[in-house]
DNA sequence: TATGAGCCTTGACATTTGTCAAGGCTTTTT
DNA sequence: AAAAAGCCTTGACAAATGTCAAGGCTCATA
């Protein structure tokens, strides 16, 4: 399964075959079963975790002790807790498991001197955070101007294969309302 | 006004008397009145820019044609379009300024190569962006769990100067309610 | 195959928020 | 000083969303 994260970096820069051996040496493969835990609330994330295969969710509970999901990851996308990893506190988010999933994972230290001894691989990293914030923002534009319909909308025009991976109730947990108002939204017909 | 930005610098990371003198030559300041924008939907962000001084707001213009605050910058705080300025796109969003403010600028050719010339410069920036991606996702976190009024509290907490300095209609369209809204919260009992 | 859990929808009703209109107050501009 | 613009609030009503309860359907498991 390294094979596919290395197809990832290699779309996202150039990296000879050395630098590919060193990261496949620090890397090791975690297969994960549907309801298995990532990360638990109160634990300190430590790793950077490329998902192979598979699907899985980052919620955490709110004061009512609702699910709010904050992400969903499938292949090619990265799992984890980045405010856990980088200020060292325990995490405040649950990562879960969907789908049977195959992650790539790397000890933060590791990962750490990967990116000090192959500058592309630092590039990489940086990147990706440029574009998380990005999406991010792009995020908290919908969640602050759209109606509930147009988040839908915007949902399944960015995400139209997690749309038939995820159950609709999460979906409604991801765009911040009730399943039942996504359904009624559903089932009303598309205005303009 | 370098020097704001020098402390700043200094705080986040150990600089020489020449890392900061090369910085300080790449850089130039720009003085801005209130009203007046510094970037303009349609228009490609090319900068760094940092406040020295002042405050300014980015937003842009929803379907509706209403105005959507994303941020407010104010003193050693950054301004811009990092979507604009990683893409070479031109910016969906607007600039403009609440109060007259000092900004130290840097072309984006010129600060990057400033960042590869300066590695601790390349790391506080990096570090920056962290931050800032661990940020928006709080105020999603904030946009899809919290109540108006706790999302006021939410704000009142982390920008406490804000409050003074900025209108009311202004914090409601950040936080993505009516100023209506936001006047009724306000007014009423604190419910627990 | 039977059982139960999970998922989605629907209805009725309460609550929250938006919309429109108006008024008072302060600050800026003329 | 007068006029205008901007800001905040309030009221009345409409629209959207949440809450609670129920039912049917599918799918996994005993």
């Amino acid at each position: 399964m390294f094979d596919v994260f290395q197809q990832y970096l290699q779309s996202k820069g150039s990296f000879t075959q050395e630098d590919l051996a060193l990261i496949q040496s620090r890397s090791f493969i975690k297969k994960l079963r549907r309801k298995q835990y990532l990360l638990q609330e109160g634990d300190v994330w430590k790793y950077y975790a490329f998902v192979a295969k598979g699907c899985l969710r980052s919620y955490y509970l709110d004061e009512k002790g609702i699910e709010r999901i904050m992400k969903f990851s499938v292949e090619n996308w990265w799992a984890g807790d980045r405010e856990s990893l980088v200020n060292g506190t325990p995490s405040t988010t649950n990562i879960d498991v969907l789908e049977d999933a195959v992650v790539v994972m790397f000890k933060k230290e590791d990962f750490e001197a990967l990116c000090q001894q192959i500058p592309e691989l630092n590039k990489v990293v940086n990147t990706l955070v440029h574009r998380s914030y990005i999406a991010a923002n792009h995020r908290i534009h919908a969640a602050i101007s759209y109606t509930t319909e147009e988040k839908y909308r915007d949902f399944i025009e960015k995400y139209p294969d997690l749309m038939n991976r995820v159950p609709l109730h999460m979906i409604a947990s991801y765009l911040g309302v009730t399943p039942e108002t996504l359904s009624r939204v559903r089932s009303q017909p598309a205005k303009k």
